[in-house]
DNA sequence: CTTGATTTCAAACAAACGTTTGCTATAATC
DNA sequence: GATTATAGCAAACGTTTGTTTGAAATCAAG
């Protein structure tokens, strides 16, 4: 069998995948068990060594298709800007684009899966962050250094740092976040409100835009 | 036995404890086994279930240690603050002493432990995170809403956030970082500087300083 | 020395883990 | 129809997991 056209159901590669994919955005490597991920999938135990080879290759692979599909599924890809576009407005492209992806429109699962190699990188995913991450830090380190064509290379990663930074805390904490404060305050801070808040902040420190004043500073 | 004057080798107790929190810092909490956490401390299996019940309780208490020895041994207490200190004043000391704890002047290992909860907590360590956390992210809280009292909540909100996400940044994703960008980069990235950095570009999006301009904004 | 409580220890426990094994079907090729 | 490769399955593999056990060791008090 070559190909096979659009069945009722997944293929059983897919379904897998799908399976592993919430399973290890939920609990982590360890504590996922193929049996687990296999029950999810609706298949027997011996599939996943049958498909994939073993539990590590079965999680890379779900890793890579979480990163496409959080890249993919956005909605929002990285405009190719025009060569004399300023740099302020790459600025506020990348970090609608990044904080787009970050409130997940797509399936959260994918980015949990994300945020937990994030935390705790493991050895063998190496290269798919080199792959998919990399990319993507070194296009705001180019911005900065667009903006800020003298600066020494400490302070250009301190920038793009605390942009960075900014963009994955709702991400990574949102868990505590929503502990320590109400849930719903937490989800009224909605798509555009955190983009504009995280652009406002981030230029006005960088001096291309008004500060950050709710009426007049102090 | 009631207490036990400074022996040479710690007590049990705490040799157990210490060795837990590298344990669980370094593999998280279900890939770290009882058995390596007791080989580490030279300690029978059995030593767990006899001096803390089960490996959840244990885990609980390596926990609490890590916060209070990010807490103490950071050698940078919050300061109590005279009644006419001003906001701006404040959000200062706030940003060097969390920065402080970030770059971990104490054991590392119990930061890791830390930020890995941060990252994926466990039901189990809620009451652990409000009596721990929770005081800091309310004292942030009130200093931005002593700087803009007529603020709405989510514009307050997410002020903090991007404080707090620009200082905890550098402990969640070092190790991805360091990945991307040579390790020593990284490293030349020391306290002064980034405690100087993100305090300046925070009080720079708030109108308070200067904007950062490494030679005159374009 | 004897007593009695506190700690340590090797050994074993059941349960869950990832993986492998043969044995069936099924589908395509000759 | 016979043959070959693919796909799926129940069952069992050997480890490792957290936990428990009962006896040995340790030690202060009587």
């Amino acid at each position: 069998m070559l190909e096979q056209e659009s069945p009722i159901v997944l293929e059983p590669r897919q379904r897998l995948l799908e399976a592993a994919e919430v399973e290890f955005a939920e609990k982590g490597f360890d504590a996922a068990s193929v049996r687990d991920i296999c029950k999810r999938a609706s298949m027997n135990i011996a599939a996943i060594n049958y498909h994939f080879g073993d539990k590590e290759k079965l999680y890379l692979e779900a890793l890579k298709a979480a990163h496409e599909c959080a890249d993919e599924a956005s909605g929002e890809p990285f405009p190719v800007w025009a060569a004399d576009t300023a740099p302020v407005q790459k600025l506020r492209d990348y970090i609608r684009v990044m904080v787009s992806r970050m409130h997940a429109p797509a399936r959260p699962t994918s980015l949990r899966l994300l945020m937990r190699e994030m935390a705790a990188p493991s050895p063998a995913a190496e290269e798919v962050i080199r792959h998919y991450i990399q990319p993507k830090a070194f296009r705001l380190r180019d911005i900065v250094l667009e903006l800020f064509p003298t600066a020494d290379p400490r302070q250009v990663l301190m920038i793009g740092f605390s942009v960075i930074g900014q963009i994955l805390f709702y991400r990574q904490n949102r868990a505590v976040v929503e502990l320590m404060f109400s849930k719903e305050a937490v989800e009224a801070l909605n798509l555009e409100r955190v983009i504009e808040h995280i652009t406002h902040f981030t230029l006005a420190a960088l001096g291309c835009a008004e500060p950050i004043c709710p009426e007049g500073a102090p």
